[in-house]
DNA sequence: TGTCCGATTGGT
DNA sequence: CCAATCGGACAG
């Protein structure tokens, strides 16, 4: 098992973005065993990106996790109902960000759909609520450290860059010049690529 | 303290 | 298209 260190982590948030692509996710707890192979990621670049929770330097209660090293999570509760994974990147106080946004089952298929009611295993995890939903993924993460028992990355299979669209970002229509950058990458024909 | 809203999802 | 649902951001 070639576990992803947090030093992977500690590079730009489009460069580990990138990186990401077909790395897994694994989700291991006493009883039960999930993989995923990570396909859609959006990298948020910090205090300069007004998409970001960090835009202009706002440190609040909610993002403080992204001010800290690189190689932490970073787990936020959306709308009130569901949680977005992250991975924090950079260094220290470069609140820098990825966002898990899709995800392919790999092993455990089982706990995923005991863990969400769906007709389809394609709905499983083709979105960010979606996957933290199936893989048990809240806030105890945020700020805890990648190289952790219970929530860690492993090596994949390495992805060709013609297998990889970038396009812009997902439900940032507040971020103005920023909403166009081209920073959600995902694997080309990926059947688990998030709706839009 | 009070009001407002979202890096989403599911159901019309 | 719109409601769900609530912690937290922010104004006062």
């Amino acid at each position: 098992m070639r576990c992803l260190k947090e030093e992977f982590f500690k590079k730009l948030a489009k460069k580990v973005a990138l990186e990401l692509l077909g790395q897994y996710l694994i989700r291991e707890c006493h009883g039960f065993k999930v993989v995923v192979r990570i396909v859609e990621v959006e990298a948020y670049l910090g205090a300069k990106d007004k998409a970001s929770h960090a835009y202009g330097g706002r440190r609040t209660k909610r993002n403080n996790a992204m001010y800290q090293r690189g190689g932490v999570f970073y787990v936020y509760k959306i709308y009130g109902l569901y949680h977005c994974l992250n991975v924090v990147t950079g260094i220290n106080n470069s609140p820098q960000a990825v966002l898990i946004r899709a995800v392919e089952p790999i092993e455990g298929i089982e706990r995923l759909r005991k863990n969400r009611a769906t007709k389809t295993d394609k709905n499983l995890t083709n979105g960010p609520g979606k996957l933290t939903q199936a893989m048990e993924i809240n806030s105890s993460f945020n700020s805890q450290s990648v190289e952790n028992k219970e929530l860690y990355f492993s090596r994949g299979e390495k992805i060709k860059i013609n297998q990889i669209i970038k396009a812009p970002r997902i439900n940032i229509d507040y971020a103005e010049e920023c909403k166009d950058l081209l920073l959600r990458f995902y694997l080309k024909g990926n059947k688990f690529i998030s709706a839009k």
